[in-house]
DNA sequence: CCACAATAAGACAGCGTTGTCAGTGTTAGC
DNA sequence: GCTAACACTGACAACGCTGTCTTATTGTGG
């Protein structure tokens, strides 16, 4: 039934194992034989089966990504990234969602790596940070590569933005318009991104000299939800900011509807400020000033990495960008002053 | 190094074999021998090698998701259902991106089946509907379940939603509010939903008696910035609607975006529905009124009717919801009339 | 022209399971 | 108490490749 080795062996008058050869590029075949097995394997259509080669060598031919994320654009993104350098390499991917804060965690991505013996794994944030995994992969000393991991790790390669520097970024850009009473909704705790964008935050203030109030950082889970929890309570403070900055898109999302819903009119009474640049920043209105995180770039350079483009052990920092769109602008106490 | 079914025949006392039937589920095995052999499967954390199930068994314990589709949302909705069947099932999914318009689709496809052994093929649309891809499955006489197709096929299952009638209470829906002049965008050319959504809307308007009128037809590409082109040129017309009409809800952002941006208010001035009830339809201002397609539990039907939860080929059609949210509202005419 | 390395190609075992078939207990019926 | 049917278990080949080892052929320097 199915065409094999064998079969291409066959028809091209050499062993399977010269087959094999041509198949794997390996050294000592002659180029006349080379073309005579190439045209073999393209008149029978022949694809080996993985699962022999799995089997009988030492690679697989399969990586897996494995990502908790809540985010279905960030995930797309990361997807996609990682699918493009895949197809390019001829690996397959499995894509694995998980859940971090699960207890079965280890097992699953134990499970999962002696099940496919795949050649290596890509752990997006906040996979990243989760010891119970880390562990297991590095038990069998399987390769891995991290996308935005929080904590640093020496012994494995990871891809990664400056969360800190972003953040202060897009907080130097607020303050920049005149903004001084900047509100800000953190991430999900399980991100340590969430951490290092507080920071940024902070970090603005600092070196600007605008007075740190706690009272105008909420907690946020990443979600539009959450961010229009936090947007409500935020904007119904006696004094309220006159500027959000949410530490993705989804919870900017959700500050702005509760603008709207409040009749607050964004850029001109509230300035809303995202993180990521999603396609959803740009789908909600104003489009979202946000921070263009290199996402895709992020996946693909970290399977890059995986198939060992680069000797060592490797931390590739990726650039961010501000982007300004429309749903900032000046402080309006400012305007009184122009 | 890795831990076999021969580590764990060892530790039990019995061969590889009964091993195997445990694994398997098979009878004949007494429960005191499985109990020993299930204990020492736990106690040496064996896991089965996927590829050898795959070559020497008659399952590979694996099935492939074929999606070519550009929003991330809907995407990110047929995998998790997939996805939490397959959990289920104890199989693993292969997401597999695609182009239907790639002259090496059938190429892809075929190499995917051959190489990987799956049990079955899950198809989005509009996979569903590219010949090239459905020949290289039935030659190899592996099953598969269609989401949404936009053919009939007699000889495999499928699972969709009623995409005429949706569109149909939709428009409906418009018409009862007092919309007279209703723009309509079409969604992506390859999909066949897209035809049906549009001949929901010609048939609603028909039944209520409203003029059909080409010039509010414009076509789109199921992305944001069709949509916000499309409505760009709906809203400079002489006589322009009173409601908008997008075939999902990416189009219908881009519309309330142009008309924020044209100053038209939503819904007073003009009326926004999209189709699907992706995430984003809640993300952005005003929350769209849209179409519920349970995306989710289509792909999980899907997957379980691979599985074969039923005999024979079964098309199941699932539910759809018409969801009024803040985006539409009275025609604007109509309301003098009050 | 010979020794020796480099190149080229095949034979065969083995990867970790499942399928097939054979063999050994165990029970039921008369 | 004997036989047939059933329940249970194991031996061994096979799945389709790659790794290792062996053998044949071709080049290369002195």
């Amino acid at each position: 039934m199915r065409v094999t080795i064998k079969d291409v062996s066959r028809v091209a008058g050499v062993s399977i194992k010269t087959v094999s050869r041509v198949l794997n590029k390996e050294r000592y075949v002659r180029a006349d034989t080379r073309e005579r097995v190439e045209a073999a394997v393209k008149a029978l259509k022949f694809s080996p089966s993985l699962a022999a080669r799995t089997l009988a060598g030492r690679r697989s031919f399969q990586i897996a990504l494995i990502y908790d994320n809540h985010s279905p654009f960030y995930i797309h993104q990361i997807q996609e990234g990682v699918w493009a350098q895949c197809k390019e390499q001829g690996v397959r991917m499995l894509a694995q969602p998980a859940d971090v804060a699960s207890p079965t965690l280890a097992a699953e991505v134990g499970g999962l790596i002696d099940e496919t013996h795949v050649d290596g794994v890509i752990l997006s944030s906040p996979v990243t940070d989760a010891p119970a995994a880390l562990a297991e992969l590095e038990r069998r000393g399987i390769p891995f590569v991290r996308i935005s991991p929080g904590t640093n790790h020496a012994m494995t390669s990871s891809v990664f933005m400056d969360d800190v520097q972003a953040a202060d970024d897009m907080t130097t850009h607020l303050i920049n318009e005149g903004h001084k009473r900047i509100g800000f909704i953190i991430g999900h705790p399980n991100h340590m991104a969430s951490d290092q964008r507080l920071f940024g935050y902070r970090r603005a203030l600092d070196r600007a000299g605008v007075a740190f109030e706690p009272n105008l950082v909420r907690p946020g889970l990443f979600d539009f939800a959450s961010g229009a929890a936090a947007a409500e309570i935020l904007l119904s403070l006696s004094d309220p900011p006159t500027a959000i900055f949410a530490s993705n898109d989804d919870m900017a999302a959700g500050v702005l509807a509760v603008a709207h819903r409040k009749d607050i009119s964004v850029p001109e009474a509230l300035s809303v400020a995202g993180f990521d640049d999603t396609e959803l920043a740009s789908a909600v209105w104003p489009p979202l000033t946000t921070i263009r995180q290199p996402t895709r770039d992020l996946a693909y350079t970290a399977a890059g990495l995986l198939f060992g483009k680069e000797s060592g052990v490797v931390h590739r920092r990726l650039q961010h960008e501000l982007i300004v769109r429309g749903s900032t602008g000046r402080a309006p106490s400012d305007a009184l002053h122009t």
